[in-house]
DNA sequence: TCGGCGATCTGTGTATACACTGGTGCCGTG
DNA sequence: CACGGCACCAGTGTATACACAGATCGCCGA
C-alpha cells in the first residue's frame, strides 16, 4: 500500500476514535516520524483530512483536528436527514429486493443479542453494509459521495453516545424497517422509516448530553491551550 | 500566494470552463511545466481536484478530468434540490432582512438588462453573492460546505446551457423571489421559491439537450482516444 | 515595569533527486 | 502469423535538502 494511504488511514482512525482529540496539532515532522515515513506522503494525507473536514488549518498553529461535539450533532443530523431521506427514496426505486430482504433479516437477527448487551462492533459493520447498499442502489454517485463525506463526522459522534443496549436494539429494529421498506421498493416508506430512525438516534444522542460516558476530551474548552504534544494513546476506545 | 494554491485555481478554472475537457490527462510533469512550478505543489493541487470530484484517478492513465454532461444534470439537481431547500429553510430562520432585501432589489434591477441581452457575468456574480449569503445565514457549516462542493459541478453545467436572455431574466426574477422570501424570514416560502427556481433551471437545461450551443467538447465519446496533449486554449468561453 | 522591536528558530512550502511500478513495444518462438 | 515473454521507458511515489515565513523569546528603551 502507498505510504500516503497508510498515513491517511492511520491518522483518520486516530481522529475518529479520539486518539488525536479535537485541537490536537498535526505537525508534519512529528507525525511523519511517528508513522515512519517522510513528510511528502504525510502532507498528502493531511490534505485529504482537511478536505474531509476532519482537520483544518489554524493560523499560527498549523493544521489541527477539528472540533466535534454534541453541539454539532443537530447541524449534522439536519443535513443527514435530507441526504439519507433522498437516498432512501431513490434507492427504493431501484432496490434489489433480495439484497435488502437479506439485510433486513440480519438486522432482525441482531436485535436480541444487542438487547442482551452484545458487542455492537458487528452491528456497526452491518449498518455500514446497509449504508453501502443504499449508496449503491440510489444510483446517484454525487449523493453517495456526499453521504460518505458526512458519515465520517457522524461516526465521530459515536464517542458521545452511551452504549445503551435498549437503544442499540431499537436502532437495529429501525434499520430492519428501513431495509424492509427498501426491499418492498416503497420510496415513501423508505424515507419515512429513515427519518424516524434519525429522529430517534438524535434524541438518544442528545438525551445523554450531560451524562456522557467516558470523558470525550475536554468539553469545557474548545481550543486547548498549549503546545503539548499528543503522543499518548487513550485507553478509551469506541 | 502559495504555488499549490495558484496551481489549484488555475487547473480548477481550466476544468470548469473546458480548457481541460473531460478525459484530459493531468500529467504531473506536463502540468507542472505548463504552470511553471514543481511537481510537489502540483500534486497537492491535483489532490484537491480529486477530492472535489473534478478529477479522478484512472487506472493506467494517471489522473483525468471527470466527465460531466447533461446526463448528470438530473442527478446533480436531485441532490441540489434537497441541499438548497434545507439551506433556504434554515437561512430564512436566521436571515438578516436588510441584507436579503438589498439582494432582492439588485436581482430585480438586473432582470431587464438581462432580457435585453446584457452580459450575464455580472449576474452570475450576483447569484454567487446570494449563495454565499445563504451559506452564511443557514448557520450550518456542514451544509454550507456540501453546497460549495456541489456548486462546482453545477457551474460546469453552464457550458451546456444556451445563453437565452428570456431564461436569464426569468432566473433573475426567481432569485429575487427567493431573496424576498429570505428577507421576509419565511422558511416555507424560501424553500418553495428555491425548489421552483431549480425545477425551471433544470427544465431549461434539459430542453436544450440536442441543440446545445457552442460545442461542449465531444458529446459522443466519454473517453477520448489518444494521448494528445491539451495545450491549446479553446476560444470558447462561458 | 511595560511595551516595542529584533534575532532566532521551529515548522511549513517548494524544489529536486531517486526508486519503483505499470505500460508499451520489440523480439523470439511456436 | 499469432502469441508470449522480456526489456525498456515514461510517469508516479517517496525521500531529502533548501528557502522562507511566522511565532517566540529576549533585550533595549521609555
Amino acid at each position: 500500500m502507498r505510504a500516503s494511504e497508510r498515513a491517511y488511514r492511520s491518522l483518520r482512525q486516530d481522529i475518529i476514535d479520539g486518539h488525536l482529540p479535537p485541537g490536537a496539532v498535526l505537525g508534519e515532522v512529528e507525525q511523519s516520524e511517528r508513522l515512519g515515513l517522510s513528510r511528502t506522503p504525510l502532507r498528502e494525507a493531511i490534505g485529504r483530512l482537511v478536505a474531509e473536514g476532519l482537520a483544518e488549518p489554524s493560523t499560527g498553529r498549523g493544521v489541527v483536528v477539528t472540533k466535534v461535539s454534541l453541539a454539532e450533532a443537530g447541524l449534522l443530523f439536519d443535513l443527514r436527514t435530507v441526504l439519507e431521506g433522498l437516498a432512501a427514496r431513490r434507492a427504493a426505486e431501484h432496490a434489489d429486493a433480495a439484497l435488502f430482504g437479506d439485510l433486513a433479516d440480519r438486522f432482525e437477527a441482531a436485535t436480541e443479542p444487542l438487547r442482551g448487551g452484545a458487542d455492537p462492533t458487528e452491528y456497526y459493520a452491518l449498518t455500514e453494509e446497509l449504508d453501502a447498499a443504499v449508496d449503491d442502489a440510489c444510483a446517484n454517485p454525487y449523493l453517495a459521495q456526499h453521504l460518505r463525506g458526512l458519515r465520517v463526522h457522524l461516526t465521530r459522534l459515536r464517542r458521545f453516545s452511551r452504549k445503551d443496549p435498549a437503544r442499540l436494539a431499537a436502532s437495529a429494529t429501525e434499520h430492519a424497517a428501513i431495509a424492509h421498506a427498501l426491499a418492498a421498493r416503497n420510496p415513501e416508506l423508505a424515507a419515512a422509516t429513515t427519518t424516524m430512525h434519525l429522529q430517534h438516534a438524535l434524541a438518544h444522542l442528545q438525551s445523554h448530553q450531560e451524562t456522557a460516558g467516558t470523558a470525550p476530551t475536554d468539553p469545557r474548552s474548545g481550543t486547548r491551550p498549549g503546545h503539548e504534544t499528543q503522543h499518548d494513546h487513550d485507553t478509551v476506545t469506541t
